[in-house]
DNA sequence: CAACACATGTACCGATCGGTACATGTTGTC
DNA sequence: GACAACATGTACCGATCGGTACATGTGTTG
């Protein structure tokens, strides 16, 4: 019970801090939102940045189940799971609650290269990466690690665009580019 | 006199942002490492988010200046310069004081799209995809509209990708992918 | 019922937030 | 030198920051 009533704590601070940044989320705005009292809020926390690193750590993970379970139901081969990447990041933009990448976000107000949150930040991307790099192991690109780290820039580039420009067309021009990277990988001159 | 001390102050106001973070940076952190008295900040600009509006201003002129200059240094042909766009930002990347783009961390802490601080990051990446989309007109590419917007979101993904995993080979293979991009643009199957 | 451990809400802490009032220079003009 | 106009530094404003002290429930065990 204890454990659960934290992760709906935590959730619930995901969505807080997700619509209104760190910093500009105050510890009080927090607990009233939440529902919970200072004193019970603390005693799950210890600091405002615990609570922080325990809502990337949940975001982390749910994020990249979902992710990787949608690859995986739309496509079988490595080859067609690398561009599925880019119909599942379509599907994400186009949820009502899309608010760009809570890591993005999360280093660029902790920027401190030491900064725990910064370093959560950097281990999520740094475990679809490996994810992206076994997938593209399994194809017969010349250099796998090399598509990976292309097809991930690209993603982290259709997310940014996505959150600031707008989400039209931005997933479907994203996986265009992505199946030409694919293409001339897997078919070099 | 006025004028260019105004834009010694916001000089130094995009620093100090850029290394801590905007709500992380109190007006009186700001007085203080500018030298100038609270009053004559406030004289200046009214309010804070005004402040960080010129240093928005001021940034977007300087970067795109910089950029254009340096592209058309290192390349004539718009083929060659759409590349080239990669090789400087692999000199930014190198910059000791490389800290991401400022306008991803404003829109990450304004997210609001009505905002002003959104909406003047959003103009800077709207005013570099014309740059490019002009460029990419001048090829024989069949789409060069949706080229220009791949390698833009290339370029994002870059630079999301130096400032959280690290700078090492990121515009390198940034470029790679958008040889590969180029190449697939000019001589369609 | 008594005694205890523990969870909770609230009132409060010093520090800092963005922003201002006001007293004190400093300057140009006559 | 007198005076107006403006620039400056400082002290301060109410609000909010992250975090805590403490008084008051609320079971659980004898």
């Amino acid at each position: 019970m204890s454990a659960s009533k934290r992760d709906v704590l935590i959730q619930r601070a995901f969505k807080i801090f997700q619509e209104n940044g760190f910093h500009a989320t105050g510890m009080d705005k927090l607990v009233k939102l939440t529902g919970v009292s200072k004193t019970a809020m603390y005693r799950h926390f210890r600091t405002k940045d615990d609570l922080i690193l325990a809502v990337l750590k949940l975001r982390d993970e749910q994020f990249r189940n979902w992710l990787v379970q949608r690859i995986e139901e739309l496509a079988q081969t490595p080859e067609q799971q690398l561009l599925a990447l880019f119909d599942v990041l379509g599907e994400w933009f186009e949820r009502d609650d899309f608010k760009g990448c809570m890591f993005i976000k999360a280093s660029a107000e902790y920027q401190d290269d030491s900064h725990p949150l910064k370093v959560a930040s950097a281990e999520h991307k740094r475990l679809l990466l490996v994810y992206f790099s076994n997938i593209a192991a399994r194809t017969k690109a010349q250099d796998p690690g090399l598509l990976a780290r292309q097809l991930l820039m690209l993603k982290e580039g259709a997310i940014v665009t996505a959150h600031l420009q707008g989400i039209e067309d931005v997933a479907r021009e994203a996986r265009k580019a992505a199946e030409v990277l694919l293409h001339a990988a897997l078919a070099p001159e």
